[in-house]
DNA sequence: ATAGGAATTGAAAACGGTTGCAAGGGAATG
DNA sequence: CATTCCCTTGCAACCGTTTTCAATTCCTAT
C-alpha cells in the first residue's frame, strides 16, 4: 500500500506538503512547482488515500462524514414479485445517483439481526432510510430517531415520518365509482393485504365508502385477500365466479392490475365475455395492462415520481435536515379500456 | 462521542483491557467481574466502535477488511423495466443476505463517472461486482484485475470472467425446433439486444442455427430488434402481420415473454387467431405468461437460481479467492401451452 | 518455602492521515 | 542595510483503536 510517507520521500518533501496537495486545500498555498512534483508521483506509485485514517482525524472535529449510501428497506418478498416496484426504485435510484448517493438494499427481514442493525443504521453506514414497506412499529420508532427516513407507496403509519404516495383511498374510490357508473351493482374486491388487517388497507376503505356512498350491498364472500399472490387470486375468482349468475358479482375491483389479469384468467376459462359478463378494473397501470386482450381499465400511478419525490425528500432531510414529517400526495389517473 | 478511555476510566481500567473485552478475543482471558463491569458500562455510556480507528489499526497487518457489500452493476433501463430481473435479484439477494452481504445498486451509466469508480471499485467499498448487462469493454478490463467479478444472465462475453447463465443459444434452438415440429415453415424473430449487435445474440443464433437444420429460408423482414421495448414489439408485429396470409409468417419466436405478450396483442387486433393463423412461443416464463389469453407457451428459465449461483461464485470468489473463470450453465425447460 | 507457569493487566508503539504553529527564505519597504 | 511581511515548508501532536511485550499477581507442584 503507498502511503504519503513513500510520495514524500520519492518527491523529497515533508508528508505535510503531500497531504496539503492531495487535499487540494485552498486555504494553504504550496509551490506550484512542488505541486506538480507531488501529483506525478502520486498517479506514478498510484496511491489511493486511505480513507479510514482520514476519517479517523475528522470523526473528533466535525461529525461523522456523509457516506452517501442510503438503504433501501423492503420485505424481500415485495421487490421480488412485483413490477411496480421497479418503477419506484426507477425513480429513486436516477435522482440519488444524479446527488451521487447509492442505494443499499436490505430486506426487512434481514433488519431483524441486531447485528446488521447496528452496524447499518447506529453506525450510519448509510445516511438515510427509505421504507417501501411497512416495518414494523418498534423497529420504526427506533429507526427514525436515529437516521432520517422517507417512506414510499403507504402512508397509513402513524408515524411522523415523511411519507410519499398518493391518495389511495380515493383512487379506489373512483374505480368503484367508475364501475358504477357503467350500471354495475355487484361488485367483487380482490386485495393484496400482507399481514395488514383488511380495514387498515386504505383501497378497501375507499371501495367500502363507495358502496355505502352509492347505497351498494357489500357481499362477503366477494371480498377477497389474495397476499399479492396471482395464484391466489386466480383461484379465488375462479371460486367466485362459478357461482350461478344471481349469485356472482359482475364487475370485480382488484387492487392490483397483476391480481386483475390473474382474475380475468379465471373468468376467461369460465367461458364468461369480459366486459358483458364480468367486469375487471386493476391499479397501477401495469405497462402489460394494456397489451393484454381484453385491455384493462385501471389506475395510472405515478411510480418513478413517487420514487423521484422520495428520494428527493430524503436528500433535503439529510443535507438540510429539517426534521418535519411531510405527508406528500401525488396524482393518479383513470384509464377507461376494454374490460370494463 | 463515548471512547474507550472513558469506559475505561469509568471502571478504572486500562484501555487496553476494555478493547480486549468488547472485542471479546478468546486467545486472551480477562477476569470475568472486570468483563461484567465493562460491558455494563459500555451499555451505560453507549459506545459505539469506531469503525475508522478500528480499520486504521488492521489496514496494515491484514488486506483491508472486507466490506461485506457487493455491488449490482446494472443498467437502469434494464433493472426497471424487466420483472423478469427481479426474480435473479430476489436469488441473488436472498443468498448474500444469508451470508451477511447487503447489495449496493449501481447504474452501469454512474459508473463512467470516475469519482464513483475510484471510489468504489479501486476504494473497495464493495468486495466484488454482479454484472447483469454488458458493461464496455474497456471498462470490464479494468474492474476484473482489480476485484471480483462474476456475470450473470450472459455469457458472450470474451473476458476471463465467470458468469452464470443459461444455454441461450440451445434453449433458442428447441424454441424454434418446438414451431417446426407443430409444422411452422414461416417463422418471425422478435429479439432484444439493446446495443448488440444481433449476430452477438444466442438467442437469434438459436434461432438460425435451427432454421439452417431444418433447412427453412430465414425471411429477413420477419427479423425484429425491439430493443427489449414492448411498444416496438407491439408495432413491429402489426407490421408484419398486416401483410396477406401468404406474406406473413406463421409463427414467431420472442426473445422474451414481455415482448411475445404485446406483439400477441397485435395479432388479436388485427382478428388473427392464436394459435391457428399465427403461433406465439416466448423466452421467460413470466408469471405472467400463464394467465394471458391464450397462454404462452415459452421456455422457462431458472431466474432465481441463477443469482442464488452468481452469488455464491462471487462470495467464493471473494473469500477464498481463487481466480478462476467458471462458465456455469443452468438447465432451461420448454413449457407448451396454448399460444403454439 | 519456592520455582515455574498460568492468568490478568497495562504501557506504549503503531496505523496513515490532518493541522496548528513556527521557522526559513526571499522580496519589498524604509 | 535592517526590518517587515508573505510565501512555503516541516515538526509534532493528535484522532481512537489494536496489539506486542513485559510486568504483576496468584496458584500449584515440588
Amino acid at each position: 500500500m503507498v502511503r504519503l510517507k513513500e510520495i514524500a520521500e520519492h518527491v523529497g518533501v515533508s508528508i505535510t506538503t503531500v497531504s496539503r496537495v492531495i487535499k487540494n486545500d485552498p486555504s494553504r498555498n504550496v509551490n506550484p512547482d512542488t505541486k506538480k512534483k507531488i501529483w506525478k508521483a502520486v498517479k506514478e506509485l498510484g496511491y489511493i488515500p486511505n480513507e479510514y485514517a482520514r476519517q479517523l482525524v475528522l470523526s473528533s472535529a466535525q461529525e461523522k462524514k456523509h457516506t452517501k449510501r442510503i438503504a433501501w428497506l423492503a420485505s424481500s418478498r415485495l421487490a421480488e414479485t412485483n413490477p411496480y416496484f421497479s418503477k419506484i426504485y426507477s425513480g429513486i435510484n436516477e435522482t440519488l445517483n444524479d446527488a451521487g448517493y447509492t442505494l443499499l438494499l436490505i430486506s426487512n427481514e434481514d433488519l431483524e439481526d441486531d447485528v446488521l442493525f447496528h452496524q447499518i443504521i447506529r453506525e450510519k453506514e448509510v445516511d438515510g432510510v427509505l421504507l417501501i414497506d411497512e416495518v414494523d412499529d418498534e423497529k420504526l420508532t427506533e429507526i427514525k430517531d436515529l437516521i432520517p427516513v422517507v417512506g414510499v407507496d403507504f402512508n397509513y403509519s402513524d408515524h411522523a415520518i415523511s411519507t410519499v404516495d398518493y391518495d389511495r383511498e380515493e383512487a379506489a374510490y373512483q374505480a368503484v365509482e367508475h364501475l358504477i357508473t357503467r350500471g354495475h351493482e355487484k361488485i367483487g374486491f380482490i386485495g393484496g393485504g400482507i399481514g395488514i388487517e383488511m380495514t387498515k388497507e386504505k383501497r378497501f376503505k375507499g371501495f367500502k365508502k363507495a358502496m355505502n356512498d352509492f347505497e351498494l350491498a357489500i357481499e362477503k364472500h366477494w371480498i377477497i385477500n389474495s397476499n399479492w399472490c396471482m395464484e391466489q387470486s386466480y383461484l379465488a375468482a375462479k371460486k367466485i365466479l362459478s357461482e350461478t349468475k344471481n349469485n356472482r358479482p359482475t364487475a370485480i375491483f382488484c387492487a392490483g392490475d397483476l391480481l386483475a389479469i390473474a382474475a380475468m384468467r379465471a373468468a376467461h376459462e369460465l367461458g364468461l365475455n369480459i366486459p358483458s359478463d364480468i367486469a375487471f378494473i386493476g391499479i397501477d397501470n401495469n405497462e402489460m395492462a394494456q397489451y393484454i386482450v381484453p385491455a384493462l381499465t385501471t389506475i395510472s400511478v405515478p411510480q418513478y415520481e413517487m420514487g423521484v419525490i422520495a428520494a428527493k425528500t430524503l436528500m433535503s432531510q439529510i443535507e438540510d435536515n429539517p426534521n418535519m414529517a411531510l405527508k406528500t400526495l401525488l396524482p393518479f389517473e383513470l384509464l377507461v379500456r376494454q374490460s370494463t
